[in-house]
DNA sequence: AGCGCGCGATACCCGACGGGTATCGACCGG
DNA sequence: CCGGTCGATACCCGTCGGGTATCGCGCGCT
C-alpha cells in the first residue's frame, strides 16, 4: 500500500465526495475514482458504499481511516525529523517542544533555563499548539516532546514522565458575587447562568453544542472571563497570569491537574533524555 | 514520501550494501540506487557515505531509519487491519492476541474462557510469538492485544492495564543441591557454574554473548532445564507446566513480575475494550 | 606495480501506470 | 419530462519505475 493511496483514502473518507476530494487532493475526480478501485481491488476490501447519491464507509473502511490517518502521521514524521536532522550541520539537532498556549506559565520558563544551563543542552524551540493539538504534532513529527495536562490531554501511545500536580482555582471576573467565597464546589461554578463555562475543541477541531463561548486557548479564555461573559476552573499555576480584574477562588473537589512531559515512544534521543531528566528534576 | 522508497531506504540502511539490498528487495541494483539518490534529493538531506568500498549511515540517515520503521510499521497495520475488518461478513472482526508462548500458562486460559462467556463477546485468535516480539506484531497489526510481563517487555507507546503480580522462582532440576534449599538469592542463581542462565534474544533477533544455551521460548528453557544445561528464574505462574524432574525454588529478592494487558492506544473497538474489562476483573 | 574484482554510478530502453479530457449512466428534484 | 449532480468508463499521453549493459574507482592479491 503506497502512501498516495492512502492520501487519496483518507481524502475520500473525510469528504464522502469524489468531486471535493478529488478537488482537494489537486487532482481530476476520475483518476481518484480509480485508485480507490485499485485499492479496494489489493485490499480485497470495499472500503465505500457507492449509492450515486451518496458515498458511506464500509467498517473495514473505518478501519482504514483511523489506521491510515496514523500511518500517514507516521511517515510525516519520518519526512519533517529527517530534514530537521539534516538541517543541522554539526552537533545534536535541537529540540521542538510543544504546549498549549498560555499553560504551564510557570513551569516552562523554569523548564527552559535549567535545561539551557546543563552542560550537553540544545537549542529547545517551543511550538504554542492549540488545545488538543499536542499528541497530534509530535505523532506527526512536528514537535519531539511536550507538556501535557492529564487528566485533559490524552497521553495514549506516548512516554511520559509526571512533573507537579495541583488543585484548581474557579477564575471569574473580580466583581462576580461568587469572587469572594473561600471555596466553592464544581457544582457552583457549573450552575452560573450568567457565567457559562466555555466550550474547547474536541481533537477533530470542532466544538460541542452548549451555550458557552468557543475559546481556543487560554489568553482567550482569560480575556472573556474579564469581559464577564464566562467563567472558567483552571490549575492554580495560572494566577500570575491573572489581571487584577479576575478572581481566582479554590475548587477543592474539582479533579487535580498533573502536568506531565510527553514524548513519542521510539525516540530516544540524547538531547531529549536531557531535557527529560532535567524536568524531573525540577 | 511513498513507502516504496521508505521500504528501499530501510532495505539499504539495513544490509549497508546496494547490491544485498537490492537482491533482498527483489530488484535490480541500479534502479534502487536511482531510487535512494532521488529520495536523498526530495528530502534534500544526504542520507548514505557511499565510500565506494563500504556505505554508511549519516546522522540524519540514523533518524531516518528508526522513523521509516515505524511508518512501514504502521502502513503494514492499516493494510492488515483492513483485510481482517473486512473478511468478516458480519458483526464483529474478532480478536488476535499475541503472548508469548509457555508464558501466563494460568493467566491466559481463565481469560480466554471469562472474556468467551461475556454476552457480546467475539472470537479470540492467540498468536504464541517469541520473546520480545509482541510490541512488533502490535504496531505492525498482526495482534490487536498482548500479554506483556514487566520488566522484562517494554510497553512504550502501547495502552496498557496491570493484571496480576507475581514473586519469581528459581526452576532447577529436581536432583541439583540447590534445589533442596527454602529459597534462593538471584546471586545463588547466577554463580552456579555448571547451570548458566539461558540467553534470550534481543529486540533485533540476535543473541547476546555469554556462556549460556540460547533459547527462543519458555518450552525450549524447561526442556534444557530438564536435561540440566541450564537454569532460570521464572515466575511463580510457571509451577503448573514444571514436570516432576524440575524443582522451583522461590528468589525473593528477584523483581517481581507484574504481567499486564497491552494494546495500540488508537485501536478502540468495542471487542478490545470488553477483553481489557474482563481481563482487569479477574 | 599491476591486475582482477567487487561495488556503486551512469546510460539507455521499454512498458506500466498515473493523470487528464470527454462522455456516459443513474438518480433526484422541480 | 427535463436538467443537474455525481460517480464510472473510455481513451490518450507523459512520466517514471524497472531492466540490461557498461563505466569508474579503489582495494587487495600476487
Amino acid at each position: 500500500m503506497e502512501t498516495r493511496e492512502l492520501r487519496y483514502f483518507v481524502a475520500v473518507a473525510e469528504e464522502l465526495h469524489f468531486g471535493r476530494a478529488a478537488r482537494r487532493l489537486g487532482i481530476a475526480q476520475p483518476p481518484l475514482s480509480r485508485a480507490i478501485r485499485q485499492l479496494e481491488r489489493r485490499l480485497g476490501a470495499t472500503l465505500l458504499e457507492r449509492d450515486s447519491r451518496s458515498v458511506t464507509l464500509t467498517p473495514a473502511g473505518m478501519v482504514l481511516l483511523r489506521e491510515g490517518r496514523a500511518a500517514l502521521d507516521a511517515v510525516a514524521a519520518a519526512d519533517r525529523r529527517t530534514r530537521r536532522a539534516a538541517s543541522v550541520v554539526g552537533g545534536e539537532p535541537g529540540l521542538v517542544l510543544a504546549t498549549k498556549a498560555g499553560a504551564s506559565a510557570e513551569l516552562l520558563p523554569k523548564l527552559l533555563d535549567a535545561y539551557a544551563a546543563e552542560p550537553d543542552a540544545v537549542a529547545v524551540e517551543v511550538l504554542l499548539c492549540g488545545i488538543g493539538q499536542q499528541e497530534r504534532v509530535l505523532r506527526d513529527g512536528r514537535a519531539d516532546v511536550a507538556l501535557l495536562h492529564l487528566p485533559f490531554d490524552s497521553t495514549a501511545g506516548l512516554d511520559t514522565e509526571e512533573l507537579v500536580t495541583e488543585q484548581q482555582v474557579a477564575v471569574l471576573p473580580a466583581t462576580h458575587p461568587l469572587a469572594a467565597r473561600a471555596h466553592l464546589r464544581t457544582a457552583d461554578v457549573e450552575s452560573v447562568p450568567d457565567l457559562p463555562l466555555p466550550r474547547w475543541p474536541l481533537a477533530d477541531g470542532t466544538y460541542p453544542d452548549g451555550p458557552g463561548p468557543e475559546v481556543r486557548d487560554h489568553v482567550q479564555l482569560l480575556q472573556l472571563i474579564a469581559l464577564g461573559r464566562a467563567a472558567a476552573v483552571l490549575p492554580e499555576s495560572c494566577r500570575p497570569l491573572l489581571g487584577r480584574d479576575l478572581a481566582a477562588v479554590p475548587v477543592p473537589d474539582a479533579p487535580a491537574v498533573t502536568t506531565v512531559i510527553a514524548w513519542p515512544p521510539h525516540s530516544r534521543s540524547r538531547a531529549l533524555a536531557g531535557l527529560v531528566r532535567t524536568a524531573t528534576r525540577l
